[in-house]
DNA sequence: TTATTGTACAACTAAGTAGTTGAGTACAGG
DNA sequence: CCTGTACTCAACTACTTAGTTGTACAATAA
């Protein structure tokens, strides 16, 4: 709802790659050119500008102009969705929790399965 | 250092896919097997079963043993790296709103941009 | 024992991705 | 204009991954 169009698939897959989440942890200390990202890394420009265009893709970042210089800056919105996605998950979980309570604990052996019949071998 | 050994790349990468995700929010109502697992989709058993060796990789998963069947269940704690993960940095990023907001919000022209020097234009 | 069920393993294909080099675009300043 | 700077685009390589089919295995049922 908050975020109407948000691509989960581009977001997580974007947030899968250590050099961007990298990225994006420089960016969040504030807007940075391609150049400046590319520092900490062994990597040539080309591939952090690839790697920005994924993390732009997500949504995650947005790019600005500024001369010769296209600098880029974290993208509130998107990163949202994915931490909403996620608590909405986890609050999704713990609604169910009657059941998966004792099988995180450590009893396997649930009461009774929901929607699918899941029937144990006497 | 409440998960020592989440692999971020991993667990990032197994939600990026919207299969693994369904997979993902159908074992939040409890366990179920690789045949249950799969009815939904129009994929092998197969392809179901790599998914769900993703989602173990990655921390996500558990797998049990009950006769033949081998049930997956949720393992919390994975998830609980993921959400920890965003949320920290989401509050890294709010460290530095000063700046940040300005740009997250409506106005794009950050009052002194930090650790470099980026000019906007004009 | 044999048959059946549920799942895994192996090999393959098609597609995607991270990286490279090389060329090209866009702007600033002489 | 020409030169340097900042970056993107295009083409290619190496690797990974999602999917397939076919086979094999492990545990129960008959």
């Amino acid at each position: 709802m908050t975020t109407a169009t948000l691509d989960l698939d581009a977001a997580f897959g974007a947030l899968s790659d250590p050099t961007r989440r990298a990225m994006v942890v420089r960016l969040a200390h504030g807007p940075a050119t391609v150049g400046e990202l590319a520092e900490p890394f062994d990597l040539t420009l080309q591939a952090v500008s690839k790697h920005l265009a994924v993390l732009t893709r997500a949504g995650l970042v947005e790019r600005d102009r500024d001369a010769q210089r296209r600098p880029a800056r974290l993208c509130g919105p998107a990163l949202a969705g994915l931490t909403e996605w996620l608590l909405d998950f986890r609050a999704h979980v713990a609604e169910g929790y009657e059941r998966l309570d004792a099988l995180l604990a450590d009893d396997p052996r649930p009461p009774s399965p929901p929607t699918s019949q899941i029937r144990r071998s006497r």
